[in-house]
DNA sequence: GGGGTGACTGCAG
DNA sequence: CCTGCAGCCACCC
């Protein structure tokens, strides 16, 4: 296999490792992370063909409006719902609320909260 | 070299 | 909120 997909791998690898339990994050984000803008797609190959399958958090990975990325009707689909949901994440119609489990990576601006400061609705947002 | 293929995205309608 | 669609890019015939 190419040289440069072996560093792609490694670099996706190591993000989606970074991910704490009971949050998500996209392709996209990932190739982003790893370097590699505009290859999203690449990510999903990446985690497919994963040596590490049984450690590595995939199912933290879905696309970026919040939805799985599978088939509804496959097993993928059935895994990464199960998996998600037994570490807290709710998976609604297929989808989840990124504005509660999306994850703050590195390259998120952290003043989102500041400008959203001015409505003041945080916490009751969060606790509803 | 050319065409098909996604575990993708962003945007229009 | 949902669907469609063009753009995307390394891989594999």
């Amino acid at each position: 296999m190419s040289e440069r997909m072996e560093h792609f791998k490694k670099q996706v690898y190591y993000w989606v490792a970074q991910i704490p339990e009971g949050k998500v994050t996209s392709y996209g984000t990932i190739a982003k992370l790893a370097g590699f803008p505009r290859h999203a797609r690449h990510v999903s190959k990446a985690l497919g063909s994963a040596p590490n399958r049984k450690t590595l958090p995939w199912q933290r990975v879905i696309g970026a409006d919040g939805k799985i990325a599978f088939n509804p009707d496959s097993d993928h689909f059935a895994l990464q719902q199960s998996l998600l949901q037994q570490e807290g994440v709710a998976v609604l119609k297929g989808k989840v609320d990124l504005k509660l489990y999306g994850w703050k990576h590195p390259l998120q601006s952290d003043n989102e909260n500041e400008s959203k400061n001015n409505k003041g609705i945080q916490a009751e947002d969060f606790f509803r």
